[in-house]
RNA sequence: GGCGACGUAGCCAAGUGGUCUAAGGCCGAGGUCUGCAAAACCUCUAUUCGGCGGUUCGAAUCCGCCCGUCGCCUCCA
């Protein structure tokens, strides 16, 4: 049984159907992707592998916001056309959450392909009475969807007259948000009833679902931040559309902090995500990832993050070993077990790490005894699923090393020559077998042997 | 001001009423092995879960109050 944790109803929920859609709230297209980014891809993407090796068939996808505000800031500062800047930002997203190993989703819409259909969902939402028009822009009527604020558990009627909110004297009320933008002059816009504009940020959101996927999604998932107003708005305008559930579990995961705030476009305290990739590489990133829980917050300190160095040199090691044919296999069912029995419930990551580092020291500990391929089959499975260590796993898939009866022999040949101290002989023979790509680590006579 | 989350060892972190005298990692202290090399491995490190009460046969886990930290209410993953 598989449970994830619901936002909406605040309790967890099992996810039964064998077919599971995913949508997920992806990035604006206005600057490089940063460490929160990286946070969210890794949890849904993490889930997505587990869910598929657990014989779900799963569907993902993840919008980019490809025109806003800042995009258009940007466009201008740049002195490139919006189109350009989105572009640019794509192009490195793509680069940046591969080199961290992110799987791929199936799709990933972009708001600009959408617009056609983002007419058509608000042009029914107007029928519906929903909407009203001020100066070319479209808002849509809160108060016309009765539960508005159950996500955000957000009261409109008094939360929203908090000294932050903006108040905006156009709009009939403040909670009521824009469905479709007039453009200002030279700003990027698309002819529609209303007049050249563009959309609103929300109604993105939900044409996708609608048109990707359905009335109702799965899955909805998406940084704790977006709760309120982006989640609440999807839900009025998609439920007030057609009357269904828009989505069966939200899914929300923390924020990544960085001295105790935070890391926000606001306060620009970013780090990017590209930068981090090149301090730490991939898989130092990932662990730390995995290290805690996707609903907390995730605590950026670079000695954090690199005392997970130790630990994936041992995970390195364990599926470098070069298993020896012994009779006796080395279990390592308890480990597997507990890893599936760990993600299951609403995706301990943290505790799958935990026996990912269990096993790889039981394997380290066992090549003089036992047969270790078996647990290394294992523990390749566990490193698959949370993505971990894929580079190194693909570049051995190329070598295939196995020990012949002829390296036995000069293994044998060399422990022979330590013990009659005739070092230089011994030495040669370490340096053959490590031009043939195997390296050995002596443990007292009892040497072990790696892939490099 | 409104709403919400969190507070576990020096640090990170798991823990959804009993197997918790609390997983895993880092750091630290010992040790095994050792020609070199690099490791690897083992042992130790919270009778205690922010504080005070309560519920219960039993609480880190549930309830109340207090203290502290953070998030949302503005673009945000």
């Amino acid at each position: 049984m598989i449970k994830i944790y619901d936002s909406y109803s605040k309790d967890y929920k099992e996810v039964i159907t064998k077919s599971i859609n995913m949508y997920v709230c992806g990035i604006t297209t206005s600057d490089y992707c940063h460490l929160g980014h990286a946070f969210s891809s890794v949890s849904f993407e993490i889930l997505d592998r587990f869910l598929t090796s657990k014989g779900f068939n799963v569907t993902r996808i993840q919008n980019f916001t490809d025109v806003d505000d800042k995009i258009i800031a940007k466009s201008i500062e740049e002195k490139i056309s919006a189109e350009e800047v989105s572009e640019k930002y794509i192009d490195a997203f793509f680069q940046d959450m591969d080199e961290l190993g992110v799987k791929r989703a199936n799709h990933y819409p972009k708001a600009t392909d959408e617009i056609y259909n983002i007419i058509e969902f608000i042009k029914k939402l107007e029928e519906k009475n929903l909407t009203y028009s001020i100066n070319g822009s479209i808002y849509f009527r809160v108060s016309k969807f009765a539960k508005y604020g159950k996500l955000s558990s957000r009261d409109i009627n008094n939360s929203l007259s908090g000294t932050r909110v903006n108040e905006n004297l156009d709009k009939e009320s403040v909670g009521d948000f824009a469905l479709w933008k007039s453009s200002k002059p030279d700003e990027p816009y698309w002819d529609s009833p209303w007049g050249k504009g563009r959309p609103g940020w929300h109604i993105e959101c939900s044409s996708m679902v609608l048109n990707t996927i359905g009335d109702t999604v799965d899955i909805h998932g998406g940084g704790i931040d977006l709760i309120f107003p982006h989640h609440e708005n999807e839900i009025a305008q998609s439920e007030a559309l057609n009357g269904k559930k828009f989505a069966n579990i939200w899914m929300h995961n923390g924020m990544v902090k960085i001295q105790g705030e935070k890391m926000s476009k606001s306060l620009g305290n970013l780090i990017k995500l590209k930068d981090a990739l090149e301090i730490f590489g991939a898989d130092l990133l990932r662990m730390w990832i995995l290290s805690s829980h996707y609903r907390k917050p995730l605590l950026y300190d670079e000695k954090i993050i690199n005392s997970f160095s130790k630990p994936l040199n041992r995970i390195k090691d364990a599926i470098n070993l070069i298993p020896i044919a012994y009779e006796k296999k080395l279990e390592s069912k308890k480990e597997f077990d507990q890893f599936n029995l760990a993600l299951s419930n609403d995706l301990n990551t943290s505790v799958a790490l935990s026996q990912i580092i269990s096993l790889s020291k039981k394997i380290n500990n066992s090549n003089n005894e036992l047969d270790i391929s078996f647990a290394q089959n294992n523990l390749n499975k566990m490193l698959e699923i949370t993505g971990l260590c894929q580079n190194i796993k693909n570049e051995n898939n190329d070598k295939d090393i196995f020990i012949d009866e002829e390296i036995e022999q000069l293994l044998e040949k060399r422990n022979n020559y330590r013990k009659s101290k005739e070092f230089s002989k011994a030495d040669e023979i370490r340096d053959e077998l490590l031009k043939q790509g195997i390296e050995i680590v002596d443990n007292g006579f009892n040497s072990v042997w790696k892939k490099v």
